[in-house]
DNA sequence: ATGCTACGATACAGATCTGTATCACTTAAG
DNA sequence: CTTAAGTGATACAGATCTGTATCGTAGCAT
């Protein structure tokens, strides 16, 4: 049996919920290794810099987002049902106060480099989510898939930044509206 | 005739030109000073804290922002060919190099509290052109004028985000067009 | 029992941050 | 000319940041 919670686990939960709420550049190594209860050094033996720290909660952010979107989307039957599956969770999602924006936009916004670690996993990550809508798209019939693709990911992104910028109570609320507006247009 | 370029003029756009492109956590006094050819102390001379200089850059850029729209609407006839130039204009925007996303937006998440006084700048910036939105719709004629403005809002947001994350080359290509297509079914 | 490893705590180095203090200099008004 | 205000430069205070070094200890396998 392992330990009951690990001093890399434990330092990773207080980092992701801390860089999510708070941002990354608020928070600081002292902060997260105190509010662990574990030690300084300890983290960086598990995490050799803050960066690798916060690469390693954006790909775990990663991981999370694509299974909650299987989750989502799979007992959904096409591929138009699964796309207005997602933004109708994504809607009920940004109007939970547990909903402190998107970790990706986030990290691209402290840090606009696009060539630092953190934004790099970003695009990535991004890139996959509209690649994703793409194919989505084509699968629903769309006469023009990477149209509709990106109309929905500006939707999506708006959401998202609704939540961080007002709070639970956000604009956001007519997002799945919205969402199947562009879709049921671009079909016909 | 006053001073080529009073040093209070001076740092406050080397604060907006750099907030804007590295963002606020980012840029220390220290640096808009050096950069602005002023000493320290005539920063603080004239802006007591470094919030004080983002706050007047917010404001500056509020008034900013409806000064472009006015000029980008004042020669359109209806309220929904207002809403299209207005989308048109963005879309061109975003998509320049000059962009980096959303002061408003950009302050708040890394501002997240919503009492610090940069984001509640934001965030009566951001009502503003929701009511803003909201009336326009109304005047256009929308069945449900406050689900149009919201939907609207999102895919503003979600442009101004699409061209931080991505830079110049982003998915909000197509916003005018998923502005017009909301903007028409919500019509008829 | 005896090492070995991971750990927590603490102090520290060096950099950077906001904000203040001081001083010499320029400029313009009286 | 004289005086006062604004300015640039510099040094500084105190806090905070990332990352390192050190030390005592607890647990565990051999």
């Amino acid at each position: 049996m392992k330990k009951q919670t690990a001093p890399k686990d434990k330092v990773f939960q207080t980092a992701a919920r801390m860089f999510y709420q708070h941002g990354y550049r608020a928070i600081g190594v002292d902060t997260l290794a105190a509010d662990s209860g574990i030690g300084k050094m300890t983290l960086y033996r598990h995490y050799p810099s803050k960066d690798d720290l916060i690469v390693a909660y954006l790909k775990d952010s990663d991981e999370l987002f694509w299974s909650n979107f299987e989750q989502i989307t799979k007992d959904v039957a096409t591929a138009r049902e699964k796309l207005l599956a997602f933004f109708q969770a994504l809607q009920d999602y940004v109007q939970t106060p547990a909903c402190y924006g998107c970790p990706f936009l986030n990290v691209a916004t402290e840090y606009p480099e696009t060539d630092y670690p953190g934004h790099q996993v970003a695009l990535e990550h991004k890139q996959s989510v509209r690649a994703r809508f793409r194919h989505m798209a084509e699968e629903a019939g769309a006469k023009k898939p990477e149209v509709l693709a990106d109309q929905l990911f500006l939707l999506m992104d708006g959401a998202y930044m609704a939540s961080r910028m007002f709070g639970a109570k956000n604009p956001a609320v007519h997002l799945a509206e919205a969402a199947r507006t562009l879709i049921d247009s671009a079909l016909e």
